[in-house]
DNA sequence: GTATATGCAAACCGTTTGCATGGCT
DNA sequence: AGCCATGCAAACGGTTTGCATATAC
Protein backbone atom coordinates (compact mmCIF):
# COMPACT_ATOMS: atom_id res chain seq x y z
CA UNK A 1 0.00 0.00 0.00
CA UNK A 2 1.46 3.59 -1.05
CA UNK A 3 2.27 5.73 1.42
CA UNK A 4 0.20 8.81 -0.10
CA UNK A 5 -0.22 12.27 1.62
CA UNK A 6 -4.16 11.68 2.24
CA UNK A 7 -3.46 8.09 3.10
CA UNK A 8 -1.04 9.15 5.91
CA UNK A 9 -3.08 12.12 7.25
CA UNK A 10 -5.58 9.86 7.74
CA UNK A 11 -3.90 7.33 9.69
CA UNK A 12 -2.14 10.37 11.44
CA UNK A 13 -5.66 11.28 12.61
CA UNK A 14 -6.56 8.02 13.28
CA UNK A 15 -3.28 7.13 15.68
CA UNK A 16 -3.54 10.20 16.89
CA UNK A 17 -5.05 11.38 20.25
CA UNK A 18 -3.82 8.61 22.10
CA UNK A 19 -5.40 6.28 19.31
CA UNK A 20 -8.50 3.64 19.78
CA UNK A 21 -10.12 5.99 17.86
CA UNK A 22 -14.06 4.79 16.80
CA UNK A 23 -14.88 6.68 13.38
CA UNK A 24 -17.68 6.87 11.00
CA UNK A 25 -16.06 7.61 7.38
CA UNK A 26 -18.15 11.17 7.68
CA UNK A 27 -16.31 11.84 11.28
CA UNK A 28 -13.21 11.06 9.81
CA UNK A 29 -13.83 13.50 6.99
CA UNK A 30 -15.12 15.88 9.14
CA UNK A 31 -11.64 15.29 10.88
CA UNK A 32 -9.72 15.32 8.18
CA UNK A 33 -11.00 18.88 6.81
CA UNK A 34 -11.16 20.90 10.34
CA UNK A 35 -7.18 20.36 9.98
CA UNK A 36 -7.11 21.53 6.45
CA UNK A 37 -6.68 18.20 4.88
CA UNK A 38 -7.72 18.28 1.41
CA UNK A 39 -9.22 14.42 1.14
CA UNK A 40 -12.74 13.56 -0.53
CA UNK A 41 -15.34 11.56 1.32
CA UNK A 42 -14.85 8.38 -1.09
CA UNK A 43 -10.72 8.47 -0.65
CA UNK A 44 -12.05 8.57 2.92
CA UNK A 45 -14.05 5.67 2.27
CA UNK A 46 -11.98 3.59 0.14
CA UNK A 47 -8.57 4.43 2.40
CA UNK A 48 -10.96 3.19 5.53
CA UNK A 49 -11.44 -0.23 3.43
CA UNK A 50 -8.34 -0.46 2.43
CA UNK A 51 -6.71 -0.12 6.13
CA UNK A 52 -9.20 -3.09 6.92
CA UNK A 53 -8.75 -5.12 4.13
CA UNK A 54 -5.07 -4.42 5.35
CA UNK A 55 -5.84 -5.71 9.05
CA UNK A 56 -4.91 -2.29 10.28
CA UNK A 57 -8.32 -1.91 11.45
CA UNK A 58 -12.09 -3.57 11.86
CA UNK A 59 -15.20 -2.45 10.74
CA UNK A 60 -17.98 -2.36 13.80
CA UNK A 61 -21.41 -3.46 12.49
CA UNK A 62 -23.38 -1.36 15.29
CA UNK A 63 -26.07 0.75 13.59
CA UNK A 64 -27.98 -0.18 10.19
CA UNK A 65 -27.40 3.34 8.90
CA UNK A 66 -24.22 3.62 9.37
CA UNK A 67 -20.68 1.63 9.39
CA UNK A 68 -17.83 2.18 12.48
CA UNK A 69 -14.34 1.46 12.26
CA UNK A 70 -12.23 0.76 14.90
CA UNK A 71 -8.36 1.27 15.02
CA UNK A 72 -8.05 -1.60 17.62
CA UNK A 73 -8.01 -5.34 16.01
CA UNK A 74 -8.14 -7.10 18.41
CA UNK A 75 -11.58 -8.59 19.71
CA UNK A 76 -13.28 -6.78 22.01
CA UNK A 77 -16.68 -5.48 23.49
CA UNK A 78 -18.26 -2.26 22.87
CA UNK A 79 -20.64 0.12 24.14
CA UNK A 80 -22.62 1.76 21.60
CA UNK A 81 -25.04 5.03 23.40
CA UNK A 82 -28.59 4.78 21.75
CA UNK A 83 -29.15 8.58 21.87
CA UNK A 84 -26.04 9.79 20.68
CA UNK A 85 -25.11 6.72 18.17
CA UNK A 86 -21.46 6.91 19.41
CA UNK A 87 -19.30 4.19 20.16
CA UNK A 88 -16.78 3.24 22.43
CA UNK A 89 -14.45 0.15 23.96
CA UNK A 90 -15.86 -1.29 26.90
CA UNK A 91 -13.55 -2.54 29.54
CA UNK A 92 -12.80 -5.97 27.91
CA UNK A 93 -11.45 -7.60 31.37
CA UNK A 94 -14.69 -6.55 33.02
CA UNK A 95 -16.40 -9.20 30.43
CA UNK A 96 -15.76 -13.10 31.50
CA UNK A 97 -17.50 -15.05 28.74
CA UNK A 98 -17.40 -18.56 30.48
CA UNK A 99 -18.70 -20.61 27.67
CA UNK A 100 -19.69 -20.01 24.05
CA UNK A 101 -22.22 -21.80 21.94
CA UNK A 102 -20.11 -24.29 20.14
CA UNK A 103 -20.10 -23.48 16.35
CA UNK A 104 -21.74 -26.04 14.05
CA UNK A 105 -20.34 -28.31 12.30
CA UNK A 106 -17.89 -27.27 9.36
CA UNK A 107 -17.87 -23.85 11.14
CA UNK A 108 -14.98 -21.85 12.63
CA UNK A 109 -15.53 -18.57 14.75
CA UNK A 110 -14.23 -15.45 12.85
CA UNK A 111 -14.86 -13.27 15.50
CA UNK A 112 -17.76 -12.81 18.86
CA UNK A 113 -18.99 -9.65 18.71
CA UNK A 114 -20.30 -8.33 22.32
CA UNK A 115 -22.37 -4.83 22.36
CA UNK A 116 -23.75 -3.58 24.93
CA UNK A 117 -26.46 -0.76 23.96
CA UNK A 118 -26.87 1.93 26.52
CA UNK A 119 -29.45 3.93 27.54
CA UNK A 120 -29.26 7.44 29.45
CA UNK A 121 -30.53 6.22 32.77
CA UNK A 122 -33.93 8.69 33.21
CA UNK B 1 -53.25 -2.28 15.34
CA UNK B 2 -55.32 -3.76 12.55
CA UNK B 3 -55.40 -7.28 11.62
CA UNK B 4 -55.47 -6.70 8.04
CA UNK B 5 -54.97 -9.30 5.35
CA UNK B 6 -51.65 -8.23 4.43
CA UNK B 7 -50.60 -8.09 8.04
CA UNK B 8 -52.12 -11.50 8.89
CA UNK B 9 -50.60 -13.02 5.86
CA UNK B 10 -47.34 -11.91 7.47
CA UNK B 11 -47.29 -12.56 10.77
CA UNK B 12 -48.65 -16.40 9.65
CA UNK B 13 -45.42 -16.68 7.55
CA UNK B 14 -43.42 -15.35 10.16
CA UNK B 15 -45.29 -17.57 13.15
CA UNK B 16 -45.26 -20.78 10.24
CA UNK B 17 -42.26 -23.13 10.15
CA UNK B 18 -42.81 -23.13 14.19
CA UNK B 19 -41.89 -19.96 14.32
CA UNK B 20 -37.87 -18.38 15.67
CA UNK B 21 -37.49 -16.92 11.95
CA UNK B 22 -34.74 -14.25 10.56
CA UNK B 23 -35.76 -12.04 8.08
CA UNK B 24 -34.97 -9.37 6.04
CA UNK B 25 -37.45 -7.70 4.27
CA UNK B 26 -36.60 -8.37 0.87
CA UNK B 27 -36.50 -12.18 2.36
CA UNK B 28 -40.24 -11.86 3.69
CA UNK B 29 -41.34 -9.65 0.34
CA UNK B 30 -39.93 -13.18 -1.40
CA UNK B 31 -41.53 -15.70 0.68
CA UNK B 32 -45.03 -13.78 0.49
CA UNK B 33 -45.10 -13.60 -2.70
CA UNK B 34 -43.90 -17.14 -3.05
CA UNK B 35 -47.52 -17.54 -1.50
CA UNK B 36 -49.30 -15.61 -3.88
CA UNK B 37 -49.75 -13.04 -1.35
CA UNK B 38 -50.34 -9.75 -3.21
CA UNK B 39 -47.96 -7.30 -0.67
CA UNK B 40 -45.64 -4.55 -1.77
CA UNK B 41 -42.72 -4.17 -0.76
CA UNK B 42 -43.01 -0.97 1.33
CA UNK B 43 -45.51 -2.59 3.78
CA UNK B 44 -43.55 -5.43 4.11
CA UNK B 45 -40.65 -2.51 5.71
CA UNK B 46 -44.03 -1.02 7.49
CA UNK B 47 -45.12 -4.02 8.83
CA UNK B 48 -42.10 -5.39 9.86
CA UNK B 49 -41.32 -1.86 11.97
CA UNK B 50 -44.74 -1.76 13.13
CA UNK B 51 -44.49 -5.75 14.96
CA UNK B 52 -41.09 -4.37 15.90
CA UNK B 53 -42.97 -1.16 17.40
CA UNK B 54 -45.45 -3.48 18.96
CA UNK B 55 -42.97 -5.46 20.47
CA UNK B 56 -43.49 -8.86 18.51
CA UNK B 57 -40.36 -8.58 17.15
CA UNK B 58 -36.78 -7.18 17.16
CA UNK B 59 -34.24 -6.00 14.58
CA UNK B 60 -30.71 -7.27 14.59
CA UNK B 61 -27.67 -5.28 13.38
CA UNK B 62 -25.45 -7.57 11.65
CA UNK B 63 -24.69 -6.08 8.30
CA UNK B 64 -24.22 -2.62 7.65
CA UNK B 65 -25.88 -3.69 4.22
CA UNK B 66 -29.53 -5.48 4.96
CA UNK B 67 -31.60 -5.43 8.06
CA UNK B 68 -32.59 -9.00 9.91
CA UNK B 69 -35.17 -8.85 11.94
CA UNK B 70 -35.74 -11.77 14.42
CA UNK B 71 -39.33 -13.36 15.96
CA UNK B 72 -38.27 -14.05 18.99
CA UNK B 73 -37.90 -10.75 21.36
CA UNK B 74 -36.16 -11.89 24.57
CA UNK B 75 -31.78 -11.28 24.82
CA UNK B 76 -30.32 -14.35 23.19
CA UNK B 77 -27.41 -14.57 20.77
CA UNK B 78 -26.98 -15.04 17.15
CA UNK B 79 -25.07 -17.34 14.76
CA UNK B 80 -23.80 -14.99 11.61
CA UNK B 81 -23.01 -17.23 8.58
CA UNK B 82 -20.67 -14.80 6.62
CA UNK B 83 -20.32 -16.60 3.43
CA UNK B 84 -23.86 -17.10 2.85
CA UNK B 85 -25.24 -13.76 4.79
CA UNK B 86 -27.72 -16.09 7.07
CA UNK B 87 -28.53 -15.18 10.34
CA UNK B 88 -29.68 -17.94 12.86
CA UNK B 89 -30.29 -18.26 16.78
CA UNK B 90 -26.90 -20.04 18.85
CA UNK B 91 -28.29 -22.13 21.91
CA UNK B 92 -29.00 -19.60 24.54
CA UNK B 93 -28.19 -22.27 27.08
CA UNK B 94 -24.51 -22.75 26.16
CA UNK B 95 -23.41 -19.43 26.51
CA UNK B 96 -22.38 -18.52 30.02
CA UNK B 97 -21.33 -14.75 30.95
CA UNK B 98 -20.17 -14.05 34.41
CA UNK B 99 -19.43 -10.60 34.33
CA UNK B 100 -20.63 -8.05 31.88
CA UNK B 101 -18.87 -4.49 31.70
CA UNK B 102 -20.39 -2.34 34.15
CA UNK B 103 -22.01 0.65 32.19
CA UNK B 104 -20.67 3.87 32.32
CA UNK B 105 -22.58 6.56 35.29
CA UNK B 106 -25.87 7.32 34.46
CA UNK B 107 -26.35 5.10 31.71
CA UNK B 108 -28.53 1.37 31.83
CA UNK B 109 -27.78 -1.36 30.03
CA UNK B 110 -31.01 -1.49 26.95
CA UNK B 111 -29.42 -4.83 25.71
CA UNK B 112 -26.68 -6.82 25.04
CA UNK B 113 -25.82 -7.78 21.33
CA UNK B 114 -24.33 -11.27 21.28
CA UNK B 115 -23.42 -12.46 17.62
CA UNK B 116 -21.11 -15.37 16.58
CA UNK B 117 -19.51 -14.56 13.42
CA UNK B 118 -19.17 -17.79 11.67
CA UNK B 119 -16.90 -19.05 8.86
CA UNK B 120 -16.85 -22.35 6.87
CA UNK B 121 -14.01 -24.30 8.05
CA UNK B 122 -11.42 -24.48 5.06
C1' DG C 1 7.49 5.93 -17.58
C1' DT C 2 4.30 3.17 -15.54
C1' DA C 3 1.29 1.75 -12.32
C1' DT C 4 -1.77 3.18 -9.08
C1' DA C 5 -4.25 6.54 -5.93
C1' DT C 6 -7.21 10.51 -6.13
C1' DG C 7 -11.37 13.27 -6.81
C1' DC C 8 -15.58 14.16 -8.48
C1' DA C 9 -20.03 13.04 -9.80
C1' DA C 10 -23.03 9.77 -11.02
C1' DA C 11 -24.73 5.19 -9.96
C1' DC C 12 -26.24 2.09 -6.52
C1' DC C 13 -29.20 -0.22 -3.12
C1' DG C 14 -31.75 -0.80 0.93
C1' DT C 15 -35.04 1.89 3.22
C1' DT C 16 -38.44 5.66 3.98
C1' DT C 17 -41.99 8.87 2.75
C1' DG C 18 -45.90 11.45 0.32
C1' DC C 19 -50.01 11.01 -1.45
C1' DA C 20 -54.01 9.13 -3.60
C1' DT C 21 -56.76 4.90 -3.28
C1' DG C 22 -59.22 1.38 -0.82
C1' DG C 23 -60.94 -1.20 3.29
C1' DC C 24 -62.46 -1.75 8.03
C1' DT C 25 -65.62 -0.20 11.86
C1' DA D 1 -68.43 8.91 7.32
C1' DG D 2 -64.07 8.68 9.23
C1' DC D 3 -59.86 6.79 10.10
C1' DC D 4 -56.15 4.38 8.92
C1' DA D 5 -53.57 0.80 6.07
C1' DT D 6 -52.08 0.06 1.40
C1' DG D 7 -49.41 0.58 -2.78
C1' DC D 8 -46.77 2.77 -5.80
C1' DA D 9 -43.19 5.66 -7.12
C1' DA D 10 -40.29 9.05 -6.02
C1' DA D 11 -37.06 10.72 -2.46
C1' DC D 12 -33.43 9.70 0.67
C1' DG D 13 -28.75 8.77 2.65
C1' DG D 14 -24.82 6.20 3.12
C1' DT D 15 -21.64 3.78 0.22
C1' DT D 16 -19.48 2.38 -4.18
C1' DT D 17 -17.82 2.92 -8.80
C1' DG D 18 -16.13 4.78 -13.48
C1' DC D 19 -13.17 7.56 -15.47
C1' DA D 20 -10.01 11.31 -16.24
C1' DT D 21 -6.28 13.48 -13.75
C1' DA D 22 -2.46 13.64 -10.65
C1' DT D 23 1.09 11.44 -8.01
C1' DA D 24 4.50 8.09 -6.15
C1' DC D 25 8.24 5.14 -7.29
Amino acid sequence: MRPTRQRLALAALLVGDGGNRHVTAESLYAAAAAEGEKVSLATVYNTLRAFCDAGLMTEITVDAARSYFDTRTDDHPHFFWEDSQTLCDAPAEQLDIRSLPKAPDGAEVARVDVVIRLRRRS
